[in-house]
RNA sequence: GGCGCGGUAGCUCAGUUGGUUAGAGCGAUCGACUCAUAAUCGAUAGGUCGGGAGUUCAAGUCUCCCCCACGCCA
């Protein structure tokens, strides 16, 4: 049995996520985890919300809340839905976890003791009626360049001049627009990812499997201009996790916390514990410690492609300087962007669909089946209301949906609601099941080495397969001459239909759980051999005809949606 | 301006290390069928593979130049 250690990029807390997003990390993910369950193997699928930084602080200020309560709430939202959307993670976390505290400063000090930490002195610009820091985007002013009075603290944007927040001319805090600021001197940790620069080097190009968009990024990052760059790893925040190095005080860090792109990642660690703890203190450590069991778990992360720099370098920057035997990415799975109608999703502009408005329209297979048949793997794909018409209303209703549909009509209408007994399988099933032996071994193929798309395509040849049978040993006619031969032909009808719902779980798990409840399976078993997973459903075996899988989309639907998600949200 | 990814049938996209008549799904047209969610199945039509030059016995596939779209960065 193979072992699979899947995380999905964490979503950051501030808001509900749009379907760029979901298609972007969470869903791939979900879609390989449900598969390589489906077949046995043991998988731990991990998530969690991203709740550090300054927008959530400032997201919280907006609500009136205090951060840490406003967290909270977002998390259980986020949690909601991603359940909504059948996210079938072990455990959903958070960044802000006592674990991912703990696990942190230990890694800070395990950075510190080997010398990759250093300190180097700033000056940043204070707000005292704010009662904080300002960084770069959060003071504005008049631009020393050209006089643009909207210029903020790291660039002008009328001259385009960089900036830095100490030359304004009349600053003043973005947040409260008080010009009570002063600059004031303040140290912050470096990791020195210069000096590992080797290390990530050689391990980046061992990984010879790895999409070309991801080894694509990691290497211009590695070695454009000056080469990989150290990174400020503090912050002058009140809320994040408290700088200290491994249990004990950091002198001169005092009231700093880590920046939020460096505890993020390491929730993927703390996640593990996180679920530990909360059944029963399972061992984390056996997904994670190479040394203590980990050596033959295959680690596979999903992601944006605006993450991949984080996850090539920084991350296994982190990982590696550590010195310890932390379990490393085998094969982390990049995704470009989702465009909606032309245009981008924007989150701050609220255009597009979001989860919770996606949900609230149609259930979540309808959305788990268009955007993963349409995923932006090898380039930007494009959202439209008549492409995602069409998509459903063909696939799912059509092929799929109809095809229960008409088999087990016809087949209570003829012969009641058990399997029909009938004659042998002949020649034309035996050609059937060679298909399918075939089309299976290809699905598989694709869903082995993540092509979504292409999993996608050979599933709906699956389905369409079914629909081919029908119609070439067409049981309405063959009952008029040859009932034994026809009650044969549905028994092969009903067992494709307890097929697909083995087949297609992993991308619409709620309509092939009707599929195999229906057809009274109980126990499904990944089908290793067709002419065995074709006779599952024995004579006489009951079945039911169950609802309409799927309701076609209606053009007066897609205007209404089109016209209602136009402008933007609230 | 620099860098990155793309530009293949009306639409959304496949096209391995260059090699026989460039593929799929949708849409369109025609036909078959009537069990089923006006569903299904079959057939047909449609492309000088962004433009130009080059390498080669052979280029959508390699090299160079240009154009266009998108994204990232400064």
């Amino acid at each position: 049995m193979q072992r699979h250690l899947i995380t999905s990029a964490i979503p950051y807390i501030n808001g509900i996520k749009h379907l760029g997003n979901l298609i972007g990390s969470q869903l791939p993910a979900d879609l390989y985890a449900r598969y390589q369950r489906a077949r046995g193997n043991e998988v731990l699928f991990l998530c969690a919300t991203d709740e550090h930084g300054t927008p959530a602080e400032l997201a919280a200020a907006k609500a009136g809340k205090p951060v840490a309560e406003y967290c909270t709430e977002m998390h259980a939202v986020q949690a909601e839905i991603a359940k909504g959307f059948g996210l079938s993670f072990d455990h959903f976390g958070r960044s802000s976890s006592p674990q991912n505290h703990a696990l942190t400063q230990h890694f800070a000090g395990r950075l510190a003791d080997a010398n990759l930490i250093h300190e180097v002195s700033e000056q940043q610009v204070y707000s005292n009626a704010d009662g904080r820091y300002l960084p770069d985007r959060y003071i504005e002013g008049t631009c020393p360049n050209c006089g643009y009075d909207k210029a903020r603290g790291d660039q002008c944007e009328n001259c385009t001049k960089q900036l830095d927040p100490v030359d304004l001319i009349e600053p003043r805090s973005a947040i409260s627009g008080s010009t009570d600021l002063e600059v004031r001197n303040t140290k912050h940790l470096y990791l020195r990812q210069s000096a590992l620069k080797g290390d990530l080097d050689a391990w980046i190009n061992s990984k010879t499997d790895w999409p070309v968009l991801t080894t694509s990024i990691a290497k211009k990052w590695l070695h454009d201009g000056d080469g990989l760059q150290d990174r400020g790893i503090t912050r002058d925040l009140d809320w994040g996790i408290p700088v200290r190095r491994g249990d004990a005080e950091w002198p001169g860090m005092e009231g700093k916390v880590f920046y939020v792109w460096f505890d993020a990642p390491i929730e993927y660690i703390a996640c593990a514990g996180e679920w530990a703890d909360a059944n029963g203190h399972a061992d984390w450590e056996r997904w994670w410690r190479t040394d203590k069991g980990a050596g033959d778990v295959r680690y596979t992360q999903f992601m944006g492609k605006d993450n991949v720099p984080f996850h090539t370098l920084s991350f296994p920057a982190t990982l590696l300087g550590s010195g310890e035997p932390w379990k490393m990415v085998d094969h982390l799975k990049s995704f470009n962007y989702l465009n909606y109608d032309g245009g981008q999703f924007s989150t701050s502009q609220g255009r597009g669909v979001f989860m919770d408005q996606a949900l609230a329209i149609l259930p979540a297979d309808y959305w788990r089946w268009w955007l993963l048949s349409n995923c932006p793997e090898t380039s930007d794909s494009e959202f439209t209301w008549e492409l995602f018409q069409q998509g459903v209303n063909k696939d799912l209703a059509d092929v799929l949906g109809n095809f229960v549909s008409r088999v087990t009509k016809f087949c209570r209408s003829k012969f009641g609601e058990t399997v029909p007994a009938g004659a042998a399988y002949g020649p034309r099933e035996q050609a059937l099941i060679e298909d399918l032996d075939a089309r299976v071994a290809r699905y598989v193929a694709m869903m082995e080495a993540m092509e979504v798309r292409k999993s996608a395509q050979e599933l709906r040849a699956i389905w369409v397969a079914g629909n081919e049978y029908l119609q070439s040993c067409a049981p309405w006619t063959t009952i008029k001459e040859d009932p034994e031969a026809a009650a044969m032909q549905i028994r092969m009808g009903l067992n494709l239909i307890a097929l697909y719902g083995t087949l297609s779980s992993p991308f619409i798990p709620d309509a092939s759980a009707k599929m195999l409840m229906a057809m009274g399976v109980e126990d499904a078993q990944w089908p290793s051999d067709m002419a065995q997973a074709l006779t599952q459903l024995s004579p006489d075996h009951p079945f039911t005809v169950p609802d309409n899988l799927f309701t076609k989309i209606t053009s007066e639907d897609t205007e209404k949606w089109k016209e209602q998600f136009s402008g933007t949200r609230d």
